[in-house]
DNA sequence: GTGAAAGCGCTAACAT
DNA sequence: ATGTTAGCGCTTTCAC
């Protein structure tokens, strides 16, 4: 047994309530010009009575506008999303979206299943826009995002090829803040743990590390390949130790595996920052809550997910913003202070 | 100027290619019986040449069903939803409407107009079933939502009044649970932080302890109202240290505010666990990186997220499922080990 | 200012 | 098995 919708009041009952012709009332709900004074009137009133709201299903239908937007996050990890990275982007998106009247369609593309609806998606008009984060690799997604005419703003840059939309954080730049900020302070025996290699984001960020030691004639001496989470960087933290048992400072692609290879630092008796300084990138909570505290590179995430639906808003209203950079800085905490530390 | 959405194949296309009706063609195109095996595989090529993808709009005004549910956050403080609590019931949420064909629609109705448009979308058939949670007080919305002639899901209990379905998890009995723990292990003078006063999570949480204490004959020190953040928490435990200079206890509401009290004991040069042990709520990733690590309340959030979800699917079918509440159970860590300490 | 009529793209009786 | 005919509830020419 279904569960049969229960009939809602139609716009043709507030017409005949008010005694006007459906166009009328029509007109006066989408304040639109051409209304009596007094035909306005008594349909608002038949309105009011009979709690009419217009259904969006048929409006849509009529308007060829569907009043919704869809954030689609691709990844193969079911985990990812509990990432508190996404809470904020969303936070971000929805304030923006606030002031239309869009509706926020999420949807998490982890699976095989996940990854045709979104396909289907693009195809199917089931939205007036689509903000895509996360693409892994080139990813076909990609691809299929442009063949698509729905507006598409992607949040990060994919591996390849360059989209019309997009806002991105300067992660290479914020990179290269943290190779600064380690040879300023002394450091001279770096390594790194970067993301998944198939990540626009990790290959920036390793990109721009590698760029500031460059300029300050310091060699890098390690790099391993985590993939965002607290346990791979551990591990990685491991097999950077294996290969280079004297590093003094610590680069990450992200927060989560500094706090994994904070981990193993502390399990092979290195002390933070005295031995290795450490510093991660995102700054979000977690980063006030480790010990010691995570100097981090920060990234405006809020801003971000704002920015790609004001951008991809920008677009569906037909206008072309180009694509976007946000800035990045470096938040400064004990884990690589910013004062030589005493060795 | 406005984007043109450009036009897609129709259904009407598609049947004019393969040379059969409009009706074969959605028979095909939704599995129905009574085609030819010869109609049907034209209508199936042509749907292949075209990359015709049904109008899900078209569809929803035809069936009276849009394909989408509503998971609604209504809350004042616009930062509510960054907590990771909420992406962890999206994973959930998300997991179980995989399987079915229903999208997502997120509304954070934080401020007045969201509040409006969530008000609004529980009249409007914009989707086919809403999840509503964190309600405040006796928000108005719950009894909105019962007006409504949508199912209707609640993520925990609203304060006054028994929703017809909701999932929750047991509170009452994980609060219940640490004041057990405390006793156990020696402790004699406790207190508590609890959320704001209105919240039905807050309540049952203070209820359980009070219990669980009363059990056992240990009176509560003292009481404090924190609003389930990090700050809030410090400034309740600075509060309770004027009021009570020695509890050798603490259980608050939450593990954000649990982060917070440990501040502020830190400051007050007191000890965790020797001088106070202290357990939190909801053991999410931030418990575990505290220091000491949190004791704290588990609650299954994802499984909630999966679980309202899963009522909400069963109900939008038309079956009434009952209301469902959820183990909790005690993840003891460093901050209110098992084995009573040395003092 | 006003209303009739023709869609928007699909589904669901109801005949055949 | 197949097609015809009405809708679903709203918007939008277009003629008055």
């Amino acid at each position: 047994m279904e569960s049969s919708p229960k009939r809602m009041p139609t716009l043709d009952e507030v017409a005949q309530r008010a005694g006007v012709s459906r166009t009328a009332a029509s007109r006066v709900i989408n304040n639109a010009p051409h209304v009596s004074r007094a035909k306005r009137e008594a349909v608002e009133r038949a309105v009011r009575e009979l709690g009419f709201v217009p259904n969006p299903t048929a409006q849509a239908l009529a308007t060829r506008r569907v009043g919704a937007v869809v954030l689609a996050v691709s990844s193969d990890e079911p985990g990812l999303f509990a990432d508190p990275f996404f809470a904020e982007v969303i936070v971000g998106v929805s304030a923006a979206l606030e002031p239309t009247d869009l509706e926020l369609v999420l949807l998490l593309a982890n699976t095989p299943r996940g990854r045709d609806r979104l396909e289907r998606l693009l195809r199917s008009r089931r939205a007036d826009g689509v903000m895509l984060m996360a693409l892994r690799g080139d990813d076909p997604l990609g691809r299929l995002a442009e063949q698509t005419d729905l507006p598409v703003v992607f949040g990060g840059l994919p591996l390849t090829g360059e989209p019309r939309w997009y806002v991105d954080a300067d992660n290479r730049g914020g990179a290269r803040l943290a190779a600064e900020h380690f040879v300023r302070t002394g450091r001279r025996r770096p390594v790194m743990i970067t993301g998944q290699l198939d990540t626009q984001v990790s290959a920036a960020r390793e990109r721009g590390f590698t760029e500031g030691l460059a300029l300050a004639g310091v060699p890098l001496l390690g790099v391993e390949a985590g993939d965002f989470t607290e346990d791979g960087g551990a591990a990685a933290m491991e097999r950077l130790l294996a290969a280079h048992p004297a590093p003094d400072a610590l680069f990450t692609a992200s927060d989560a595996m500094a706090i994994g290879a904070l981990r193993t630092l502390r399990t092979h008796g290195l002390r933070v920052p005295e031995d290795v300084a450490v510093i991660g990138f995102n700054d979000l909570a977690s980063a006030r809550h480790t010990a010691p505290p995570l100097t981090t590179v920060h990234q405006p995430v809020r801003s971000l997910g704002r920015e790609m639906a004001r951008m991809l808003v920008g677009a569906i209203e037909g206008n072309d913003p180009g694509p976007l950079i946000l800035p990045t800085r470096l938040t400064v905490r004990e884990s690589a202070p910013d004062l030589p530390t005493a060795d």
